[in-house]
DNA sequence: TCTGGGGTCCTAGGACCC
DNA sequence: TCTGGGGTCCTAGGACCC
């Protein structure tokens, strides 16, 4: 059995809104939030007041007066994210990028050259600071559950070792929401039959925890209190799905409003399969209600498709149906669009899929090769001049943009 | 003919994570 | 002016096949 601690996980504290206080010194210490009608991130002096991300600018200003507002350096995010994930690549090729600020490392195999994981965890934090200038928090533990747990007890700007020989009186003592796949929900469920700690969860009875929680959540949880978590870095994982979605403040569910949305997130979607030769045959909407409430309706196709158009109609015709199933709603304040299903189409059997797919399923509709060429122009134009050299402008969108492309782009997986 | 059972896919909803 | 955006995984019922 593995009985070291070889697993690191790192992870970037605030990471924005540490990023803009380096950019701009006279930040550092004040409580400040990235973005403006919604909060995006914030600073650790923001969150001492309440203030967290999603929240609305009003909301935040509310609870911390003092809150400074900073629009956000969506391009240095990704340069110094990537540059700090870079420097774990330097002890070990067994590196898992979870996020723009976050990853594990196993350096098993390479510490007759870097030392124990203690010491390489300590110089990659070092690192850290004096090459990319940011706090960085690490855990360092036998598995990728407990490294994940230490890097959130060692926060802010620590590092947290945990020794396996006495792993297991580390976890029971902590609390449950810290396990990773506990929320809110499954905390208040555990809450409810007396259960708070990670210890108490390991001593709850495997049947009593299924009936609370289904087989597969408490298998899961039960293993994960004694430290048995099975995962090993995956160094490339790939997307299984791509989405996008719009809050549209709230709106009449008319032709004027969902066609324009659902044919630019669509575009977004497609663009991005296309750039890397993929395609999807599965589509799923989501229609979000004025009071919050949402559904989702999919389709599963024959083939795969990539093509803007034919992901569009099927997407208004999913709304559609939605739509139909809840004819009470008066307005709907967002619209999404999933691809899944994801098959890599080697150019020939893409160019095939984004026509005769359309065609077979929808023999009226616009001719797949038509389509097809018009597709390629848009990702061409793009290549040379940029995502917004072309588009479908729409005058619905305007003016509802709360959040920055900036900051979508660096929430989008590689596909 | 009737009955039972397992496996897999599709769809809708929900919880969770960053 | 209530409440962003991009993802993953699990459950449960029904269809369908063997």
């Amino acid at each position: 059995m593995d009985g070291e601690a070889t697993i690191l996980h790192a992870d970037l504290d605030a990471f924005y809104a540490s990023v803009e206080q380096m950019l701009n010194p006279s930040l550092k210490g004040k409580p400040i939030a990235v973005g403006g009608g919604v909060v995006l991130a914030c600073s650790y002096e923001a969150k001492k007041f309440g203030v967290r991300g999603a929240m609305t600018g009003r909301e935040a200003k509310k609870l911390c007066p003092e809150l400074i507002f900073v629009p956000g350096h969506f391009n240095e995010y990704q340069r110094l994210g990537d540059k700090a994930i870079a420097i774990l690549d330097d002890y070990t090729p067994l590196v898992e990028r979870i996020s723009i600020d976050e990853a594990f490392a196993d350096v098993a195999g390479t510490a007759h050259l870097f030392g124990p994981p203690l010491a390489i965890a300590q110089t990659v934090r070092r690192r850290v600071r004096e090459e990319v200038g940011l706090p960085i928090s690490i855990g360092v533990a036998r598995t990728k559950h407990l490294a994940k747990i230490g890097s959130q007890v060692a926060k802010p700007n620590g590092l947290c070792f945990i020794d396996p020989a006495t792993e297991l009186d580390f976890l029971h003592n902590l609390p449950v929401g810290l396990m990773w796949g506990v929320g809110p929900k499954t905390e208040a469920r555990l809450a409810a039959i007396g259960v708070t700690t990670i210890g108490q969860l390991a001593a709850t009875p495997g049947q009593s925890l299924e009936r609370l929680l289904g087989p597969a959540a408490s298998e899961k949880l039960k293993a994960l209190s004694f430290n048995r978590d099975p995962r090993s870095i995956d160094m490339d994982r790939r997307a299984r799905s791509a989405g996008a979605q719009a809050a549209l403040g709230r709106k009449l569910p008319i032709a004027s409003v969902i066609r324009p949305t659902l044919r630019m997130l669509a575009d977004r979607i497609c663009s991005r399969l296309r750039a890397k030769s993929l395609a999807g045959s599965c589509v799923t909407v989501r229609v979000r209600f004025a009071d919050m409430h949402a559904i989702t309706r999919s389709l599963t196709l024959d083939a795969p498709v990539a093509a803007t158009g034919i992901v569009t109609e099927i997407a208004e015709d999913l709304v559609t149906t939605a739509l139909n199933d809840h004819i009470g709603e008066r307005y709907i304040t967002l619209l999404a669009i999933s691809v899944s299903h994801l098959a890599y189409q080697p150019v020939l059997q893409l160019e095939l899929s984004m026509g005769l797919a359309g065609e077979a399923r929808r023999p009226g509709t616009k001719r797949g090769a038509s389509r097809w060429m018009a597709d390629k122009a848009m990702d061409k134009v793009r290549g040379r001049f940029g995502w917004e050299a072309i588009g479908y402008a729409n005058v619905v969108l305007e003016g509802t943009k709360s959040v920055p492309d900036g900051f979508r782009e660096l929430a989008e997986k590689e596909l």
